[in-house]
DNA sequence: GAGCTGATTCGACAGATGTCAATATAGACG
DNA sequence: CGTCTATATTGACATCTGTCGAATCAGCTC
């Protein structure tokens, strides 16, 4: 998932679908914001998509891409936990004070 | 940074020192996890210490490296963000309850 | 200073990766 | 059925990346 994630158009790319309304997008919608080519696009939505970040259905002529939240969560507590236990932790304090 | 977690063995690399005792470990300690040559964990760790995830410090004939814990909680914070503001408050309402 | 050990840097090379043009597939609409 | 649009797949190619052996650097200890 890290490798994934490790190309900037990659992440571009799980940012827009993440951040786009309803929580998904198809291609057409966001393929514009790169100035690559079109199977370009589509090869890096595969890698997310073989990689568990993003998931995809065929709706008529489109294809919606989505985020799958668990994924981003696992990444993240992984991370919380190569931090150690402060990291995190700090924040749910502020929250139950 | 995730270009730089992206590799198999740098994640290991990770891991390593931050389960090390004491939160930080010289390279003779964590070299021999692997069954690569001592350049290629020199250079691993390089690529780390340059994606600003680790940080390192001459004792000696040692070198010890830690981690830089504010770059993981960076990270994990951009990948709540991604999955939206329900990824983790679930966790603090679990703590709450 | 000479030699030793731990670690980094250099140079080279095989294999992985990102990119594109061309082609193929899926579905909509005449 | 034929065509048109939206995506995906294929093949090729330049570049990037991980790996090693060899050489170099840093510091310790005779």
């Amino acid at each position: 998932m890290f490798k994934a994630l490790g190309d900037p158009v990659r992440l571009r790319l799980l940012s827009l679908v993440a951040s786009h309304a309803g929580g998904e997008a198809c291609v057409c919608d966001i393929s514009g914001s790169f100035d690559l080519s079109q199977p370009t696009i589509s090869h890096h939505l595969k890698v997310l998509r073989d990689a568990g970040l993003v998931d995809c259905e065929r709706r008529g002529t489109w294809v919606y891409y989505w985020v799958v939240p668990s994924a981003l969560q696992q990444l993240s507590s992984v991370l919380v936990i190569e931090g150690g236990p402060a990291a995190v932790p700090s924040t749910c304090a502020e929250v139950t004070a």
